[in-house]
DNA sequence: AATGAATGAGGATTCATTCAT
DNA sequence: CATGAATGAATCCTCATTCAT
């Protein structure tokens, strides 16, 4: 019962994913998930309280997933290397979750405002957050970096990988992922190290 | 009647403004528009196609409003300060915007895919942020700036003040705005700049 | 002024013909057969009090046409020659004036019932077969057409020429109209005269 | 369950024949209609993908009953007998029917043309007046009957018909529906008829 | 008289959610 | 537990008609 409990809900976020990634939020038909899902409409609102709900979940199982291997890929390494680590498995991974990244940016705007709370979506981003300017502060503390707020320093690196996604995605970069990666470390990389190194 | 005319269209966009501010697309009525705009729905329909020519409307008066405003502040500026100008206006106005801030984060996934080509946004922001680089390209002739990607830099400066007013509105940076364009002009600015300047 | 005045009066009539032969009574718009008829659409309103009136005359107009058509032709004519003469009329009618036929057929539909009576297109009914069942009347007395009831009579042919004329317009018949004229005219006629004759 | 369905559709197809009979296709309201039926307005649109379809079905299930009726009365009788046996039911069904007669006449016109096709009223109307013209074409090949087009000779029955019952109902004709009747069998019987028989 | 901008009532339809089986 | 039929609230948009100019 309990694996059988598992795989259902397991089958009915992938299918969610799959259908939220394809139509939005909106256009996304709690039917057209069950069937894919293969359950009942009623099984969907056994785990999950509401259209709402699933939606978010589906982006906190990403997420994790990005958290993971940012995590995985910074562990042990000094500042430099780290904060080099964390934005090729960001840009990485958002290459390779196109149909997902849509639906990251849809995030933001697309659930009612009141329910973004109980999501707590973007509590996980602050935790997340949180997380990679501690590599920030080390480096500071080493005399690596300047005396840079570390939290800014996060959410610009954040907020810049995000928008030069976006702008790959939309045809208005033409340069490769990797040249982009790169242009990006030496912006601002260079600009939190502190000079003379 | 041309005048009248311009009246109830403004009155129509300030209206839907508001309304879209508080309530999101979605929950934003138009009889609610029609009502405080002080004219029938009817006439909202005089001017614009659907809700969503609406919208993107709004959207479109506001993102002028902030080109006009960069491109004031930059004019006539050596590339470097130039660039703090872009920075300080544009973290300003999301600033003294609040209320169209939330609108503009929603504005990506909210409007139909379709429509988004017809209304040209990402069109606008191309050619926002093509001004923008120019700024760079010359920083880089005369050999203030690295041999950076402009464009990368201006994705980066853009996405970066995005996503720190939305930290700061989101309660998670406690920094005032003031530092925080004072961090973010010392990571990404001396990121840019030839070292040793 | 008058003349002016008619002339405007002529060219609705004239618009609201088309757009309605065209649309049907719904689909047609008010601001369409002004636009038409050149005229703005408040003047439609000098001439017509509502959209509905305005079908009914130009129904009106239409069937006073084919009235004429029948009265002239059938004119010093013998009742049976005057029979034939009104099959011929109202048949050739019906297949010159295909685009009206359409507007015929949905007239008895289109048109609230409690409207129907205002504009009393069935009173016009009434007396345009009371004409024709004088015809029949005639037939009786001279001997020449058998005692059935003339009115029957005459709702039986004008019944069978729209039946067959719609009929034909479907593609139910293959017959050439001339053919199904003559076979009409052997069913009926043959059917109201005296035998031996 | 499917025993509680097909009560659910009949009883939407009762309440929408009932409600369009009284309004017209147009004044027909679809809640009205659930709510006479006793099912919610989303019900009907189990069965039914429009008001359009819903009105079409009601119209093919009269009908049905109508050409079964006739069928019925028809088997196994010689052609005139057969012919008068046709007049007979079809007059009888349709003063049984006046709430449904003014639904028959509305028919052709209200739904959208396109629809029409989809609906097949047409399709079934061929089919049905096929069925009687088999009749007159055995009466010709026993030389009961003279030689004329079978079709013809059937659409001019059935649109004589209707178009009496619509007289009558109208109030245009004062004789009784036997009179009607019978005029109609003299007049269009024996003009099938052969002479001298 | 003519205009045509403004009005605003009105209803089909969708689909997340529920709950009887 | 699972099902999926039934629910019904909720809203954009149209367009005949009006009336100030």
């Amino acid at each position: 019962m309990a694996l059988k409990e598992r795989i259902s809900k397991e089958a009915i976020l992938e299918a969610a994913e799959k259908v939220f990634s394809e139509k939005g939020f909106h256009d996304a038909k709690m039917y057209k998930i069950a069937e894919i899902a293969n359950v009942s409409v009623g099984s969907i609102y056994r785990f999950f309280d509401s259209k709402e709900e699933l939606y978010s979940n589906v982006l906190k199982r990403k997420l994790e997933k990005l958290e993971k291997k940012v995590k995985r890929a910074v562990k042990g390494k000094e500042p430099e290397e780290a904060l080099k680590a964390y934005i090729e498995t960001a840009t990485k991974f958002f290459k390779e979750e196109e149909r997902f990244f849509s639906l990251f940016l849809k995030e933001v705007s697309t659930i009612a405002e009141a329910d973004k709370e109980r999501f707590n979506i973007s509590k996980w981003y602050e935790k997340y957050l949180k997380g990679l300017s501690k590599i920030v502060e080390r480096g500071i503390e080493s005399g690596v970096f300047k005396e840079v707020d570390p939290k800014v320093a996060v959410f610009t690196l954040s907020g810049a990988i995000r928008n030069l996604i976006y702008a790959k995605f939309r045809g208005m970069l033409k340069l490769s992922l990797e040249e982009i990666k790169d242009n990006l470390v030496e912006i601002v990389l260079s600009g939190i190290k502190k000079e003379g190194d």
